[in-house]
DNA sequence: TCTGGGGTCCTAGGACCC
DNA sequence: TCTGGGGTCCTAGGACCC
């Protein structure tokens, strides 16, 4: 038995909780930069506003309709998170936090009054957080995401689903009859792992609603679709296939990546953005004990704009995996004056670290490096470098990007033709200085 | 004028090997 | 015209999630 607790429009509800002006009135949260919408209330929704819509789209509503736009505040939605998901783990002995604003809850075999429990949790998030949010509870984790977003609907959208189900929804208090009106009342695309183009396709083949997904046989799911699809189909027959991480996998990247305010043209405030992305790539890093095999960097054009396009990216391999603030910004800025065109308006930049293994092993394993006393001193480095920005602020002590080298040893080649540019270099630690 | 950021998994196809 | 068979590994691209 899976439990699914999720905030009702979460960053809404988190601005909403330290501002009561906010209630009843339309509100919308933005990306970076205002960029786009990334929450809506639901006075919000009604006004015809999209997920990711932009904002230069939305803002004559704040006129006409007294629609309230706010810039992202993502630290307090982490702590809010954080207070949430510790309330929310006393549904059951097992937790796994799937993201900023839910979590699935395990382990619920023999816990006694699942639902009348859920109402006690959901109670105490809202009077202690001020975060309304919505319980589904079921056999697998995909009908526990359909019965969550069935009490969310019941509530919001009076009509879609009876008003019974609204808040907290039981898959296992159901009746027959009641599952089959529930999954007939469910848009195939509404399912958890279906999205927009499998939707398409899965219409067109005459499989519309999730009763269709759940009495599909699963071997055609598979054998048409994917393994993925068939795991879907098995779930919501009821037969568990998806489990509970309870501890998170081993990270496999590291990104930093931002769509710039305004496009950049020229090669320097490009590499500027980029040693900026790397920095805090390489604190994330090293936050989680993690060090890089691989780095890769990349540069392009906006897909929206009608001039051409352009994308520039570069691949650097690390003889010696590290997550040294200096190392990778050097790597970084050397990978992408490696494969730079000028005469291009860039909308976005970033970096991603690839490659990762744990900073412990990898010291283990370079027990007898003769540069291990250097790699040593230069952990005590970042160290300091972290303790110092985590107390102060990011960004109070940066490293001095003097790493703008030719790359005497850059054996790369072209893997990629012209409009899309992508090299390799083989790239080697260099020692760089230090401003405070 | 102005269009997010950060992830994961799966699959097909090419390279390479015997 | 006809063009081995089977295995592995790697990567790019597609699809999904919040």
């Amino acid at each position: 038995m899976f439990a699914l607790i999720d905030g009702n429009n979460f960053y809404v509800s988190c601005e909403r909780a330290f501002n009561p002006h906010l209630q009843g009135v339309p509100v919308i949260v933005l990306s970076n930069n205002d960029g786009c919408t990334i929450a809506r209330s639901e006075e919000a929704k009604s006004l015809g506003i999209k997920m990711g819509q932009p904002y230069f789209q939305v803002r004559k509503l704040e006129e006409s309709d007294g629609l309230v736009s706010l810039s992202a505040n993502f630290i307090l939605y982490g702590d809010i998170s954080s207070r949430m998901m510790r309330l929310a783990a006393s549904m059951g002995p097992e937790q796994e936090v799937y993201s900023i604003d839910e979590c699935f809850i395990g382990g619920l075999q023999g816990v006694p009054e699942l639902t009348r429990r859920a109402w006690v949790i959901r109670a105490r998030i809202q009077r202690s957080l001020g975060i309304p949010c919505c319980i589904g509870i079921a056999p697998t984790k995909t009908l526990a995401k359909l019965c969550n977003h069935i009490a969310k609907d019941a509530e919001r959208k009076p009509g879609s689903y009876p008003a019974e189900f609204m808040r907290v929804c039981n898959w296992q208090e159901l009746s027959t009859e009641q599952r089959e009106q529930l999954l007939k009342a469910t848009p195939a695309g509404d399912i958890w792992g279906i999205g927009k183009r499998i939707a398409k396709q899965l219409a067109e083949a005459g499989i519309h609603t999730a009763w269709d997904v759940a009495g599909m046989p699963a071997a055609l799911a598979k054998k048409r679709w994917s393994v993925t699809l068939e795991k879907t189909v098995l779930e919501l027959q009821g037969i568990s296939c998806i489990d509970l991480e309870t501890a998170p996998p081993p990270k496999q990247q590291i990104a930093c990546t931002r769509s710039f305010g305004k496009p950049v043209t020229e090669l320097q405030p490009l590499l500027e953005a980029i040693s900026e992305f790397v920095t805090r790539a390489a604190e994330k890093a090293r936050r989680d004990g993690l060090v890089a095999g691989q780095l890769l960097v990349f540069a392009y054009t906006s897909p929206f704009s009608k001039q051409e396009p352009w994308t520039g990216s570069a691949t650097v391999p690390f003889t010696t995996p590290t997550s040294d603030t200096a190392a990778l910004v050097n790597a970084a800025l050397q990978g992408m004056q490696r494969v730079y065109e000028s005469g291009y308006k860039l909308s976005k930049a970033g970096v991603i670290l690839m490659d990762l293994r744990s900073a412990h092993a990898q010291q283990q394993s370079s027990l007898f490096d003769p540069a291990d006393a250097h790699t040593a001193e230069r952990q005590r480095l970042m160290q300091a470098l972290d303790s110092v920005n985590q107390r102060f602020g990011p960004g109070t002590l940066k490293l001095a990007s003097s790493g703008l080298a030719n790359g005497p040893n850059a054996g790369w080649r072209m893997k990629q033709a012209k409009r899309s540019p992508h090299y390799t270099t083989c790239w080697e630690d260099v020692p760089i200085a230090y401003a405070k």
